[in-house]
DNA sequence: TATGAATGAGGTTTCATTCAT
DNA sequence: AATGAATGAAACCTCATTCAT
């Protein structure tokens, strides 16, 4: 019942000013689905808890999403972009395979503390359509060539210790996978903090060291 | 497989093989459910699927659980029983700080290959009911302290360098849960193949190097 | 069968008009399910069947009830609506205890030969949950303390022989009582024959007679 | 399997007793049965329950029982029967119609305060078969007969004032059946007590009285 | 675009009952 | 006579989804 009338002047902008309008309100529940997803789970969520949030009814949300499972999706696709983004940047950026792989990992890891991003390892593409689940897991399997491009990278650019890239890979991208499991907004460590911490202690180990003088003091990142 | 012949000598066997009967059928039930879970997701499996591999009807199932998401939590006391079982034997031999973690990221990487094992990280605790949430959400804990306490210990007896002991735990058991998301049985690497990979990786960069000399030859990581 | 034109003046009686479809079809559901739950008795009455006589399915049911047990509760608490508005009225028009008493007995004994009155009486409070239960048996007790009280008032104020009011109470309201489980409609006295009946021949063994001079012919309680 | 030899002196007693043992428990099943059947209610009581608390299994009813409505009706038989058993003593006693009916309301009364006798009118015949339901209707309707006979009798012989004998026997066993719902034994009256009470209240209403004087001091049997 | 109402499909659970031992 | 195990039948309930308005 909006009835302000701004269709005088030009017929196009409220056209342009509905479309706004759907695509807000659909991100409003994308927004809130993701969050009722990840405290409840996708299975015992549901679409009328959804609706009640956002103040309206579920077959109004039919009107954004053709199913409880298109929702789902969208959510792995918006973490999947936010994933996309962070590799575009570092990607041209430039730098050895060790900084990029930190940076990676730092990004990542910042992600996993996040709705969509935790929506990467929360939830099941078993949930999926077909379609659909082709479409996620094909983006996994980029973002793990990802991590294993920048570690392969890196050895060969002499940064990285020689090592397995297949389950070095595994190895980091699982540790940073976690934090979508145990992260608490909560909590006392704000998302970059841990991005940045696991980024470093995870990847120092790969590091190929400089030939170090004896030991006098310690000498180290925490602490 | 028990040839062992039994009612002639003794009016008690029979019980007793009973009573073994049940309890092999219960761990059937059990382990039928936790591949099941496992492969389709605790939600999508049915009891009527579960009841159909086991050649049996669902009801029957009800001999031996009161309910579907008490089989779910015999998963869960299956993994946590083989955790414990390790981490008494890791306590028992004794050892370093760095020892004890190394040991406890074989066993338990191994485990994560494993059904039960998986079970730890697969399932949803928010599908059980209040009390058995409870005693889950306890082992988790204290599997997580396990993989501190180690930590701590390895930091004052010299063995591993100075770091956060509980965001290094949470990197290490993180990297290692995740094997049991991505581990699957056709794989080329056996599960304790795994589970020492991770382990050596894992720790290497946590050890206290002596000091070296300068790099002549390649002697890295993997020792 | 409102057969007001609606939209045309108002945008706002549709919706009172929806509001109205929608608690007559409550009511309707009520109807039904109080029917067959006296029909059939509640455990064997199903709610399919409630629904096919109703020609739509099962779950809509829900729409109006939160489950099989609170269909239950409103037919308990129509029939106490009921009896609250008898004694009501009574209350309002005053007179002798006596007079009360009968009264009560006309309207309560009409009211068992109704569907919602023999719910008071053929319906299990065990069938409830805890906390409908409470509140059915906080009415019940209600209406035994209505009878006692209307029997206490008339011993005080002389219009009923002195006895013991709780047990005087439990064989009026028992007596009366019975009639929900024994009147058929099909019978040949009506309901308000029925409790006209019983009220005069159960109250006329209490009521304080002024002396009799020695019987000449008969004269006697049937009036 | 039973080794122990008594056969030498007598091959019939063992059998005998093997009967008696038999009727032993079969009647303790039913007593068992039917506490928890009017504690619980027939529905909600579990055949499961009867034999835990018989310290047996389920099956085991069986070998007593055809099934669980059969007990049920077994509950029946056992009141039937104590009522048939005070009627015959009644008639065998002979005296006024009045005489009669106040010796029934007393007795029956008594019996609405017993654990069978309280099954005539607590349990609901469409829970028995097509067969039993008949054998029981019989029975209650023998019962109203008897009611009813006695008051035409009293009627008859002027022992009682005339009324209409269908009324006044539902108003009656109405009344006395109503003991069945509420009593409780922990109360203060006992059944033969509750039967007095109410067989003289519910009758005194029917006495024909001699000619009164005019009342000069309260003389009541309650206070 | 949003709603109330209704549906279809399916799942867990309970229990009386039977059968082999 | 008694048991453990298994079954069949059915009931309630939940929810995503659709449809007419």
């Amino acid at each position: 019942m909006d009835t302000r009338a701004p269709a005088a002047e030009s017929p196009w902008l409220p056209f342009e000013s509905r479309r706004r309008a759907r695509d807000e309100k659909r991100e409003a529940v994308l927004r809130t689905a993701v969050q009722l997803f990840l405290e409840q789970g996708y299975h015992r969520a549901t679409l009328n808890e959804v609706a009640e949030r956002l103040n309206i009814t579920k077959p109004a949300l039919y009107n954004y999403f053709r199913g409880k499972d298109e929702i789902l999706f969208e959510c792995w696709a918006m973490g999947l972009e936010l994933v996309e983004t962070s590799t575009a940047a570092i990607n041209a950026a430039g730098g050895s395979g060790l900084d990029k792989l930190r940076k990676m990992a730092r990004a990542y890891g910042g992600l996993m503390a996040t709705d969509f991003g935790a929506s990467l390892v929360r939830f099941d593409v078993r949930d999926l359509g077909a379609k659909h689940r082709d479409i996620v897991l094909a983006g996994k399997k980029s973002i793990d060539r990802t991590f294993r491009g920048y570690i392969t990278e890196g050895i060969a650019d002499g940064s990285i210790t020689p090592c397995d890239p297949k389950m070095t890979a595994f190895m980091i991208a699982g540790s940073l996978n976690w934090i979508g499991h145990w992260y608490k907004r909560d909590g006392t460590m704000t998302p970059e903090a841990i991005g940045e911490t696991f980024a470093m202690q995870l990847t120092d180990g790969l590091a190929v060291r400089p030939p170090r003088k004896p030991r006098t003091t310690k000498q180290h990142t925490k602490r």
